[in-house]
DNA sequence: GTGAACAATTTGTCAAGACATTCTTACGTA
DNA sequence: TACGTAAGAATGTCTTGACAAATTGTTCAC
């Protein structure tokens, strides 16, 4: 058992399961429940807390959700062992990298209007040759090429310029113009980059090149983005943390 | 609004919410519930069901959690549009071949008790030089080799042979052993084969291949296996869901 | 000393109820 | 006709309470 001190603002918007949630990943992150710990049970922490039971249950099952902890019945609720990294997110590339620090560039090379070919008109769940918007972008980090990328919009609400993609990300840009990203079905693999490719990332010929190609639907279903990333694999690789349910 | 028909079995001991969950779920995967249709609001599901609206709520969150539906408050559930692959989880390549009916087999290169490296041991938690078992094997999809996966294994509770790993996946084996296997961390890139990758996987020179570095934990956040897998590009690519919370 | 049974502990499931917040639609007024 | 407000609809949050199931520890009997 290790005592936690978790305060509580009833008074903020902010709904008290995820202030309770917020205050043991803090302590997580900070060492203060050291790996391996065991957290109060739930009933003796609605006690103290002043709360009831479920809002606990709802407070540890997102932590849970985050791999930070583990439940088990009869036993208890530990912290889990390992440096837990970032889980599976619906982020784009550039919002990856200011987070780590690495100060993204962007260089527009295409932004243009095109009628969907069979392949698009499909991922984005429109008739093919209907017109799209097609990005063609270079995404450096600390001054050097890390990927190229390729996507396709249907026509909508986000009126998109090369000065706004070049300042910031372009799901930072979709969610501004409200679009709500939901789900994203993503596909990861491997190749050898094309001529064109070493040329614009600068690497040695025949270089292997990590693949993401990913279709982001939003809270309707309907498709957003349409996206065929690839990245140096000398410079990027994708970590993830896969968590039991 | 479309109507649902759901039966419960109450002396089952698969729980309530998850009886409905699932059949919310066949429904969808069998196209009664179209994408972008709307589920009955929670007040009417429980009140029909004759179950409380916690426990539909509990199982709407399930299908939430796997990319099935999405909710809006004011508005209602509604079917996700777009086909929802599997999301990302916690299993072995073998299982992931045998679910989609591609035939896995596994030839066992080596399996030896070795001394850990720094490395190794610093991703198993174990001191440098301690004894740990060594796997090397190739696996087979559809008689042709896929993947060469090494993997690295504290002295513990499942006693492995040969035999036992060219018959059933890792994780099968540690499963039945009774390892909880409950959070991993996982990196996943490209590189280029080395000459002896290029034969074993019957690949043509420097041909590009999909790594997958994934250290595993146990439900009390132990170490439980470190594996480093190469993959074929031209074969395999890594299809996940990513779902927004 | 070992195995089985029982008790204590803790999470898992479920119910009933109430209020808050967000979204959409309809109505009223300018 | 357009805009603002109010009402209706539906999810989100929280409370109280009870029983079930799994795990661990202890005790008793052989």
């Amino acid at each position: 058992m290790t005592k936690l001190d978790i305060d509580l603002d009833r008074s903020s918007p902010v709904p008290l399961y995820f202030q309770v949630a917020e205050q043991i990943a803090r302590a997580i992150q900070a060492g203060e429940l050291a790996p391996g710990s065991r957290l109060d049970n739930e009933v003796l922490l609605a006690d103290r807390l002043g709360l009831s039971r479920p809002t606990i249950r709802q407070a540890i099952q997102y932590l849970v959700d985050k791999g930070l902890v583990v439940r088990k019945r009869g036993v208890g609720t530990q912290v889990v062992h390992g440096q837990v990294k970032r889980a599976v997110e619906l982020t784009s590339l550039y919002d990856d990298l200011r987070r780590v620090g690495q100060e993204p560039a962007t260089r527009v090379l295409a932004i243009e209007t095109v009628p969907a070919d069979e392949s698009t008109a499909g991922a984005l769940g429109v008739a093919t040759g209907t017109e799209v918007v097609r990005l063609e972008r270079l995404r450096y980090a600390e001054g050097k090429p890390l990927a190229l990328m390729h996507n396709w919009l249907p026509p909508g609400p986000a009126s998109l310029t090369a000065e706004a993609l070049e300042a910031r990300g372009l799901y930072e840009l979709l969610r501004a113009a409200g679009v709500r990203m939901r789900v994203a079905a993503q596909r990861i693999g491997a190749r050898t980059a094309t001529p064109a490719e070493v040329r614009l990332l600068e690497e040695r010929r025949a270089c292997p090149l990590l693949t993401m190609v990913r279709t982001t639907y939003d809270d309707q279903g309907r498709a957003v983005e349409h996206g065929s990333h690839v990245y140096r694999a000398s410079h990027y690789s994708l970590e993830v943390t896969l968590v039991e349910r």
